[in-house]
DNA sequence: TTGAAAGCGCTAACAA
DNA sequence: TTGTTAGCGCTTTCAA
């Protein structure tokens, strides 16, 4: 049943199942292993012959099986990623990032979504693993659970051993003698330097909304927070801390709750962008004027931070060039294997932005 | 230099390449082939042989090989798809449908991105047969382009001759004998619609601003904005009329120009979102209000329009819907293979979202 | 219920 | 410069 292509049906090869190898090799009347040196172009082949194979290649529409090629030779060329959600523009950054950089690796990319199911993060990075890619990058804050961190330490080393390699994006380590490279953002810095800059304008009390509790992405926000207003003398206020979720509602909901009792704070610190809008809409419900009657900020500078009115100051974090890092660090090759001493780690720097949701408290 | 794998050292077998079925079997006592059944599970195998296998799995920290099984099965369980760019929401949103369904049925999901580069585009569609993926998804308005048809077309030939599929989302068809699915949704309706909206109000001079020109979506978006036109007797205006591209960049210094040129319009049609974003900005920017002074419309309804200042009125395209469509129409099993007879079209509908840019014009 | 063995399509020695 | 051949790790007959 082997049926043979014809000439004027370029692409449209055999059956069911596209040409292989042979095929072309059979058509340019050379043998298998010439087909695949021309192809690669790392050996030498004479022109004619080159010319030849390259014919049948188009006639045939034949692509290599990567499969195979996967099999036989040692990489495959593909990196994976793994978010929360490919429509969040903080993930779909990074994202961006990612697919940039491998592709101008010459790298395919593989991303998939938790959905913010740890368990399914976990079941992600084996997914991947069967499918060799040569790094796994992992981003967003991470739970602090031991059974989770164990987990996710077992597949670090099961993927140094295999050649490939774990990137920690934007989470903290899984500890000194687990096989990661890392890249991430000055989340301390960013909440530190835009606390202060909210003291700066006279504020004293300071309201701190959102985040999960446990992650480690809010732990640090909350530490430059802290460390902020320990710097300038201001009491820390637990009924000022409102740790929750990371979404616009969460923002709106509790800060309709909070106005209604009397915590006397003249500004409020989103611990993102989405519970900022949530925060300003509660507000805007309300008629509390921003930044007239109440200040506000967020953490991320995503683009729903310029849109907003008034738009916001909030801390920008280099999403995109920090999934380029990843991509780099995950395929520069480890100076000496085991040599942990060298740069696996990565830190990008975060700035604030000023725009119009800042001004000094009301007089009261 | 087999090295036995610690059994207080899970996941890390052996030295560089991780386990494979024949320690699995090994490590069990049993043969690859019963290994194989075992973790499939589509053949009888002793409950203690099963168990045993599993244990030897935990311990060695074992994961198929994707490539292998690829190699010697069927089916890769792969979908792939191709849009412009990861963080603009309108393919962000295609995308998570897509990553969503796929992960519903079992498929893993590459993503790539073109940067609108259409030699690209083909480029991956390529990539994707090398990588045997179970269909192919091709997102965004498509080049009229002649040869590039051609080109494309070859590729769906090619992709069903490998029992995969080539998926149109939301762009022309390649012609009656090419084999392609398609999921689409009413360019021309919503446009249509929105339009006639605008007429109702009493508008009767309307701009028309965006778009590539020689682009599916332009050209459909174009002719419903006419139908409507017709249907109510106005006159069409080319002065009205102003192709260009889909950026906010676009809008607003489209804008800026025609704002000086004295068309006499009172509304606005924004070829989508982004375009109608960079249109407000530029009436703001010469104070005039909307939509007292000026009513203003979008089309897509990506997560900015809500966000914006008049909220924008604009035509609702179900994106992710859209994407889990695609997923669904290409891993359904064709009825009969050559029967092109079977539904291997869908559009989703548009519907428009009234919110605060459009209200009657002034009288002037 | 289990094992042996033949491929899947390719790359990379090893020869010629 | 080219050909031959031995795997890569898995699934799937065919036998036992």
């Amino acid at each position: 049943m082997t049926e043979k292509s014809s000439p004027t049906d370029p692409i449209h090869a055999r059956g069911g199942s596209g040409a292989t190898i042979a095929d072309v090799a059979q058509a340019a009347g050379v043998s298998v292993a010439t087909v695949s040196r021309a192809l690669s172009g790392n050996y030498p082949v004479a022109k004619a012959t080159r010319e030849r194979i390259f014919r049948s290649v188009t006639d045939l529409g034949y692509v290599a099986n990567a499969h195979a090629r996967a099999l036989a030779g040692a990489t495959t060329r593909t990196v994976g990623i793994i978010i929360n959600d490919v429509a969040d523009p903080f993930f779909a950054y990074i994202a961006r990032g990612v697919e940039r950089q491998a592709s101008a690796e010459g790298r395919l990319c593989l991303i998939t979504a938790t959905h913010g199911d740890k368990e399914r993060e976990l079941a992600l990075v084996d997914l991947m693993r069967e499918q060799r890619t040569d790094a796994v990058i992992v981003v967003g804050g991470a739970s602090d659970d031991p059974r989770y961190r164990k987990q996710m330490a077992d597949r670090a080393r099961a993927l140094a051993a295999a050649g490939s390699s774990l990137v920690l994006c934007g989470r903290p380590s899984l500890g000194p003698d687990v096989p990661t490279k890392m890249v991430t953002y000055d989340n301390e810095g960013g909440a530190f330097a835009i606390t202060d800059y909210l003291i700066s304008q006279g504020h004293r009390r300071i309201l701190y909304v959102g985040g999960p509790r446990d992650f480690s992405t809010t732990a640090s926000r909350l530490a430059g927070f802290y460390r902020a207003l320990d710097a300038r003398g201001i009491e820390r206020d637990p009924a000022l801390v409102h740790e929750g979720a990371f979404g616009r509602g969460f923002g709106y909901s509790r800060m309709r709750e909070l106005l209604d009792q009397d915590l006397g704070f003249t500004a409020v610190f989103g611990a993102n962008d989405l519970v900022a809008a949530g925060i300003l809409e509660a507000l805007e419900e309300r008629g509390i004027r921003v930044p007239q009657d109440m200040s506000v900020v967020g953490y991320d500078d995503v683009p729903v931070a310029s849109e907003l009115r008034p738009r916001l100051t909030t801390v920008r974090v280099p999403l995109e060039e920090l999934g380029r890092e990843a991509v780099r660090l995950a395929l520069a090759q480890s100076p000496h294997d085991a040599g942990a001493s060298s740069d696996n780690t990565l830190t990008v720097g975060t700035h604030i932005v000023i725009r119009d949701s800042v001004s000094p408290p009301k007089q009261s």
